[in-house]
DNA sequence: CGACCTCTTGCAAATAATTTGCGTTTGCAA
DNA sequence: TTGCAAACGCAAATTATTTGCAAGAGGTCG
C-alpha cells in the first residue's frame, strides 16, 4: 500500500510486487540502471528478466521511468520523479557516470527552431556529456 | 587511394576497402545508421558483420566515426567530418529522425560548471530531441 | 469470504545485437 | 617480390531483449 502502488492505481493499473520494487530500487539510485542491475537489487525472490523488461516498458508509457542512453549495449532507466529533469557525464575511460540535476539546461530557444524548421513538437530531450574524471586524467597523463 | 586511405595512414592505421566504404557510406548519409543499416548499403560483396564491427570500433576509436544513442535496441553511427557537430529530433510515435546542424548549442557554460563541480573535462556530449512529428500529430489527433 | 475474470508472472524458447577464436588473406614497407 | 603484422571471413559464443503459453495474483462484486 505504499505511495507507488496508489500511484499506479490512480493510472488505472495493477499495482504489483514487482513494479513496486522497480519504482523504488529506481528511486534510491542516483544513477540510472540497466534492467540487470534492477534484477540484483530485488530482493528474493528475484523476479524473471522477461518481468523486468515488461514493467520497464509499462512503467516508461506511463511517464514513470525513462530511458537513458549512455552509448553503451545495454539501455538504462531512471525515475522521472515527477519531471525533475538530469543529466549525466561519463568518463571515457573508466566509464565512471556522474548525475546532475539540470539546472542550467536552457534549450527553449532550440526547441522552438525545431518546432520551426522541423514542424517537430518536441517533448523531451536527451543531453549527456562525455570527457575524462579526474582520475583517469591524473592516471592516464592527460592535461 | 582516396581521401579516406589518406586519413587512415596517416593515423598509422591499414587502409582496406571495408574502412573506406564505412567512411563514405556514412558521409553520403545524413542519418546516422545502424551496423546492420550500414553492411546493407556496401555494395557486392559485402563484408561480414562482425569486420563492420571491428572496424566501426577502430574508426570511432580514432575519432573518425561517433555512436549515436537515440534510445532504440541498437547503436547507430555518423561521420565527425571534422568535428562538425549536429542533433537529432526523433519522432516517439513512428521514429522519423531529422538531424540538424548545430548552430545554436552553446554549452559551454555547463561545461565549465562540470569542470567546476566534478573535475570532469568535457571533450563531447551528445544532445538528441524527442516528439512528435508533424504527420503524427495530425494523424494522432494531438495538437 | 469466495467466485470470477483479467492482468501478470515464470519459464522456456525465439530473436537480435554484438563479440570472439582461428585459420586464411591482404596491405604495405623493406 | 617477399615477409609479417594487421584484417577478414566464417562459425560459434555472448549478451540483450522479446514472445508464447499455462499457471498465479490482484481487484471487483455478490
Amino acid at each position: 500500500m505504499g505511495k507507488h502502488s496508489d500511484t499506479l492505481r490512480q493510472m488505472g493499473r495493477t499495482a504489483t510486487r514487482g513494479r513496486e520494487e522497480i519504482l523504488r530500487i529506481l528511486e534510491e539510485n542516483p544513477l540510472p540502471l540497466s534492467p540487470r542491475d534492477i534484477r540484483e537489487r530485488f530482493p528474493e525472490p528475484k523476479p524473471d528478466s522477461a518481468t523486468v523488461y515488461r514493467n520497464l516498458a509499462l512503467l516508461s508509457s506511463l511517464g514513470l521511468v525513462r530511458s537513458v542512453a549512455l552509448h553503451e549495449r545495454c539501455r538504462r532507466y531512471e525515475t522521472t520523479n515527477g519531471g525533475t529533469h538530469r543529466h549525466r557525464v561519463v568518463c571515457r575511460a573508466c566509464g565512471k557516470i556522474e548525475s546532475f540535476s539540470a539546472m542550467l539546461c536552457d534549450l527553449s530557444g532550440i526547441e522552438a527552431d525545431i518546432r520551426r524548421r522541423f514542424g517537430f513538437k518536441v517533448t523531451d530531450h536527451s543531453l549527456e556529456f562525455f570527457g575524462d574524471c579526474p582520475d583517469c586524467r591524473r592516471k592516464g597523463g592527460g592535461k
